[in-house]
Formats: structure tokens, C-alpha cells, sequence
DNA sequence: TTGTACGCGTTATCAA
DNA sequence: TTGATAACGCGTACAA
């Protein structure tokens, strides 16, 4: 700064003043000192004005690089944050890097608030974590109601009820549900099959996976479905890809789908909007819920003493190719 | 920090001593420290850090999140990092965030070198950056030897040259490949399928797609193959997620994989291990690209005068379920 | 082991 | 519009 300001021969705090676009310098000086900082490539050091202001406008997000749906998450918080004028700061979750390590890292930076998505806050660490960064924290995506955090997620519960009328309607009796008890917002949806088989009168039938929702989880979901006495007429999976690997390994077996057995999914990822996949499933609106995370936190910074909230973004039903009219009533 | 040393009454410097493991101090004060720093959920001040030293330790890193293969770039890169006591400071491009603007967030946190992954960096942005950056900078995936920046690449003409052999050697005359012009390490792809062929003394097919290589563009190539009079007993694809949706495609209209076409992808990304999707492919190796782009920021970091290198990580075959002896010679 | 003093780049306040 | 002065949290040199 002390260049640019010797450059155009002014002071350093008119430098200053105008690169933060504040009022006091006259319009020719502005000009000057833009034309000058570009010039000289110069940029202001975040370090020395965090330092300075004892209050970085930075928002610290917890993410999994690797994930199907959080780096949509992150994409949507990238313009929200922008808009009020805050910088993100992320730090990876990765197999050789835990979700406290990457908060330790945030804390480093005096971030405003933080925003972590994914399942990594059950209670008791969702408050340590709380008390620890004396900011703001947002859990995204998982976690319920709590005094400590804020919680934005999917209703994933309606959206798997959504799923199970949906098939209803297309006269499905037999809807079997994927299930993996290891994700946490797993239990939410496995809570909706439940409620909307109950409400229908249907007899539930949950497989329960052993491990994540991955595509090898569909696939052994289809090996124990095969291996059964008889196919249900629909499956209902808690996961984009474990509805992949379900539909995949089910063409192996020569079950075609939807004649012969109706799926859907969870999350409309990339996969699923696939022309040659074309997946029914359920939306989960990333945009929302980074919009809802940023404004979350930002209303914490902005008054200290606000209660934690929770917001449900809503989830909706997506109908593609993957389900149709049961082939048989049985 | 100050807080601390108070709380257990010592100076400010000597916690500073302690915090950077430096000798001169006793263990017991040591021991006392670390509990002070730990009980007050104390972290040193990143900002502030890089501020006094003139010099952080840090790695700029611009990655697109949401695309298939450089989260695990990124993922690998992590511990690289962390070998060396540098940490990251992830940017990412978005669609509604040019990776001009992630390079120049990057700027501000005067970082002792950047990586930029993906074709970010065509020749003359190269140039620019490294000149604005005054820090090594390393461009990830794509580009070729330059004389601003280090590039560490695939060997991808090798690759694809090596599933023209491998289908060569199980009996294909007929091997088509699916181009897409728009990816910058595509072209480097494309030479190695000319060359390979030519060297076999067999005749190309090039099929080159509009935009990207997605799903939906393997999805594109499958519609015209099978529009033209013969199918070819062999598809090369530049990319997983294009060959991903040309055998979903191909399996819709009737045409099995590998029994009637073989396929091959390249990048060996999550899809291509599924059980269910089997697919022959070329492996990156993330985790070497990872290592060698820190290595490469390093050597510049510690070496400002040496010139930038170019690194070419070798690829490998994955001989999986989608490429078999073709039925028929014809 | 401690205290003292300085500077990193920036913002902020004041009086001129 | 400027200059003087201070402060943010930290690292480091030096003398005690």
C-alpha cells in the first residue's frame, strides 16, 4: 500500500480510504489510486486488516471435497456470502484429515462464524465446538434442533414420503426402503418411509445396509433383494447413488427398471439427471440451503445474543424415468 | 496469547517459545503451556503470523469443486502440504466465480506459492499470474512446458494410447474415439489415440463432441454411433463420465457392453470401480499429481531462481469388465 | 528464563 | 486532503 501511495505521491491512508471505498478523497485521487493499485497488482492483506479490525469478514466452511452434494452447497454459499460482503475461508475434510482438524485450521483465521457441512456435529461435539470458537456455527445438512448451533437441512423425512405416495399412486403395494444406518441424516428419512407406509396401510420392509451410501451399498442392496423369494415392486433408496448402483446391479441380474421394479432416489445429483439414468428422486435445493447457512450465521454475527435456529429447507419430489405402473399386481 | 500467559503467569514470549516448539524453556513450563493454550481453546492468529514473518505458510490452492477428479487432487495435496508444515488455502471456481477471481482472493493472503488445478492457465494467464503472484506458481491437469509456470500433467497420451493396445492386442480393428475439444488435456488425449492407431496401422474414427465431456455428452456419442451403418467393435472415450453415459446409452437402445462394443474410460473415478459399471479405464493417480505439485512450489519457494519444470506423472491401464474379444471379426 | 522494544500491513482517530 | 500516532497479535533480537 505504502508503493501505491508513493506511486501517485499521496498518503497511505488516502490509499487506504479509497481502496475501502469510503468518502473523503475527490474523484480524480480515486481514479488515480484504482489505476495505480491495478498497476502494481497490488491487493490488501487480509492477515493485516483481520488484525487490524479484530473481526475478519470471513465466514469458515467445513466441507468434504469429495462428496456428491456438498460441493453444490459450497458453490451457493460462495454469491451469498459475496453479496454481504464476506470472504470464505474452506477447509477440507478428506481421509487423512478430520473434521477437528479442519475446524482447528478455521479457528486460526478468526473467521465471524462458521458453516459446517455435513454430519460431523453430533450434540455434544456441536457444543464444545460452539464454546471453542466463541463465533457463530451453522451445521448443515444434519444435526436437530439444538441450543449451541444453528441447523439448516433438507426435510428429508417429507421427501421420502413423497417417494412412497408417489409409488402409491402408481399402485406399488410391495415398497421396500434402503436403508443405512451409519449417515446421519438417514434416520430422518427411514423415519418418513415409515410414517407414509403406516399411513398407506403398507407393510414396511427396510433393508438395512452395513457401511455408507455408496454405489456398492445399492449393489448389495440388489444382491440381498435377489436373493429373496420375491422382488418387491419398488425400492425406495435413501441415496442418488446407492439408487445407481441398485438400478446397475439389477440390469446385471437382468431386472429391468422401471418394468419390472420401480426406484428412486435421494439428492437429484449429477447422476441422476442422466438422460441414459434418468432418476426419480428427491431434490434437495443446495441453493437454499447455502442461502440459509450464510443468512444463519450472518444474523448470529450481527446480534451476538440470538437464539441458535433451525431451518428445514423444503425437499421435492423429482418424477423421472426410474419409476412407472407396476408390470403386475400380486 | 497474552491471555494465556497470564492465566499462568509467565511472559507472552515464552508462550510463544513453547507454542513453536523452540528450545528454551523448562518441561514442566512447557507442560503448563500447552494445558493453559488447550483450557483457553487458544490458537495462534494465522493473520497476524504471516504478517510478522513476511512469509506464510501457506499454498494457494484453486480447484473446481464439483468436478470428478480434483477434489481428490486436492485431498492428496493435504498431507503433502502438511509434511512440510504448510497449510492450504483452498479457492474455488464456480459458476458464478471465474478463476480469475479465485486466483486474486488468493492474493490477499500472500501465499508462499499457488496450484491451480484444472485448464485454468492457457498460455498467456500463465504468464500474467505468475508476474502478479511474485510467488511459484503450478498449473495441475493441463498446459504444456512454459516458461512462467510448473506443470504437472498426466501422461494421457499414453494412457489412451495404452487401451488402443490393450483392444488392439484382444482382436479390435474397429476402435473409435470420442473427442472433445473444449477440455485443454483432451488434445494431448487425442494425439496419443492418432498415434497409437497409426503405429497399429489401423484406421481412425474420431467422433468429436460439442461441449464438455459429461455424461450426457457419452450419452450424445452413443446416439450417433448408433446412427451411422456399422457400430465399431471399440470405443475409446477421453473420460469416465463420457463413457459412463455411452454404455447407459448404449444399453437403452439394446447394445450390451462388452459384448457387442467394447469401452474404455479415462481418470478411473469413483463410477468406474462400481461393480455394477466395470469400466477398463486409465488411472491418474491423483496422489502422485498431488505430491509432485507440492514438491514443485516447494522447490521455487526454497529456490526462487530456479525455472519452472514440467512434470509428467505416468497413467496406467485398469483392465476391468467393459472391454472383451469383440464377437465377431468383421 | 524474563522484560523491553520493534516491526509486519492495515485501519482508525485526530488535528492541521 | 495530509501527517502523526496508535493499535491489532505475533515473532524475534537483545540485554538482564
Amino acid at each position: 500500500m505504502t508503493d501505491v501511495a508513493r506511486d501517485i505521491g499521496v498518503s497511505r491512508q488516502l490509499v487506504s480510504l479509497v481502496l475501502r471505498e469510503q468518502p473523503g478523497a475527490s474523484d480524480e485521487t480515486r481514479a488515480r489510486v484504482w489505476a495505480a493499485a491495478a498497476r502494481l497488482g497490488y491487493r490488501p492483506h487480509v492477515g493485516a486488516r483481520a488484525l487490524r479490525q479484530s473481526a475478519s469478514r470471513q465466514l469458515g466452511v467445513v466441507f468434504v471435497p469429495t462428496h456428491a452434494t456438498e460441493p453444490d452447497i459450497v458453490e451457493a454459499i460462495y454469491p451469498a456470502a459475496a453479496a454481504q460482503g464476506y470472504q470464505l475461508v474452506l477447509s477440507a475434510v478428506t481421509a487423512t484429515r478430520t473434521s477437528a482438524q479442519a475446524v482447528e485450521e478455521l479457528l486460526g483465521y478468526r473467521c465471524a462464524g462458521l458453516i459446517v457441512i455435513g454430519a460431523h456435529l453430533a450434540g455434544k461435539a456441536a457444543a464444545e465446538l460452539a464454546a471453542r470458537a466463541r463465533v457463530p456455527v451453522v451445521s448443515v445438512g444434519a444435526g436437530r434442533r439444538n441450543a449451541s448451533v444453528d441447523v439448516v437441512r433438507s426435510a428429508g423425512d417429507v421427501g421420502v414420503a413423497l417417494c412412497v405416495r408417489h409409488l402409491a399412486a402408481l399402485g406399488h403395494r410391495q415398497i421396500a426402503y434402503v436403508h443405512s444406518a451409519s449417515m446421519s441424516p438417514a434416520a430422518l428419512r427411514l423415519s418418513g418411509y415409515l410414517k407414509a407406509m403406516a399411513e398407506l396401510a403398507l407393510q414396511p420392509a427396510v433393508l438395512e445396509l452395513h457401511g455408507d451410501y455408496t454405489e456398492e451399498s445399492g449393489a448389495e442392496a440388489a444382491r440381498r433383494l435377489l436373493a429373496e423369494r420375491r422382488l418387491p415392486t419398488a425400492v425406495v433408496t435413501g441415496n442418488d447413488q446407492a439408487a445407481m448402483g441398485l438400478i446397475l446391479a439389477l440390469a446385471r441380474a437382468g431386472v429391468s427398471v422401471p418394468e419390472q421394479v420401480s426406484v428412486t432416489g435421494f439428492d437429484d445429483s449429477r447422476f441422476a439427471r442422466l438422460s441414459a439414468v434418468d432418476l426419480t428422486t428427491v431434490r434437495q435445493d443446495p441453493v437454499r440451503m447455502g442461502a440459509a447457512a450464510v443468512a444463519a450465521v450472518l444474523r448470529r454475527v450481527l446480534d451476538p445474543k440470538a437464539r441458535p435456529r433451525e431451518v428445514v429447507i423444503p425437499t421435492r419430489l423429482v418424477e423421472r424415468g426410474s419409476t412407472a405402473v407396476p408390470r403386475s399386481r400380486s
